[in-house]
DNA sequence: ATAGTAACGATAAACAAGTATCAATTATCG
DNA sequence: CGATAATTGATACTTGTTTATCGTTACTAT
């Protein structure tokens, strides 16, 4: 049967909590907090699991590795800071898309990439 | 000096004539078949002379490897095809972004995903 | 508390993309 | 033409991500 690991709590929480797209990096460092210790092997176990069970989604951007966010979530699209890498949601969408002819479209990407709230500049000091 | 050698003037026109981003692989292919033997390491250093020489550009989009078109294109967008997985060219653009509070907006990328001219329903055979 | 076994952690292995190496080839200049 | 050195092709290597292995740990039900 089905465990319920000190591990696998730390890493759905690390997911429920970011409220953004984390890679297994990033999952692992968010939950090492939790559980010291924790093997990278255990991230990339627990992900898959939490994937096929359908508590994540994968999340592509050009050129970066897979990350993964909470399933079940409105429309959005992301937003990706030029300068420490992190990934947002945003609200976007409503643009003109046009096709070439005998294309058919069945779904969108859009991905907007800048400075995060604390990379932006104007902000005092860090 | 610089020469001019077959292989150099295959995988140019390779990027020239596809008219859509080409990955490595692609490139190859393509280039084959004007050059035999060409082998991919020549494509990888052709690429990168390329680029550096400022003739071609890099192409990322989400979960796909690098490709390149030819440098100097206005401002267009890209279809992926969920069957052939080739990889189009699209003019698009208008639309509305709202960036969280604080967000500096930059750039933006939209891909555009469905079936292109030869893989959608309703064409004569093939 | 204890047995049974799912899950873990460390690490080796598998993969894939891209790069470096080097002997053989060939474009280019005189 | 002939010498020279840039370029090529085959392949080994590097790098980074993801998966498999396996002995150990620690949830769970009894």
């Amino acid at each position: 049967m089905q465990r319920n690991t000190r591990q696998r709590q730390a890493i759905q929480k690390a997911f429920s909590h970011a409220g953004r797209p984390l890679g297994p990096r990033e999952v692992l460092e968010a939950a090492v907090t939790v559980v010291p210790g924790l093997g990278i092997a255990t991230v990339y176990r627990t992900i898959k699991e939490l994937v096929d069970a359908g508590e994540i989604v994968p999340v592509e951007l050009p050129g970066e590795n897979t990350r993964y966010e909470v399933s079940g979530k409105h429309h959005h699209h992301h937003f990706h800071c030029n300068k420490c890498s992190g990934v947002f949601e945003v609200e976007v969408c409503n643009f003109d898309a046009t096709v070439p002819k005998g294309f058919r479209l069945e779904d969108h990407e859009v991905i907007l990439y800048g400075l995060c709230d604390n990379c932006a500049p104007g902000r005092k000091t860090k």
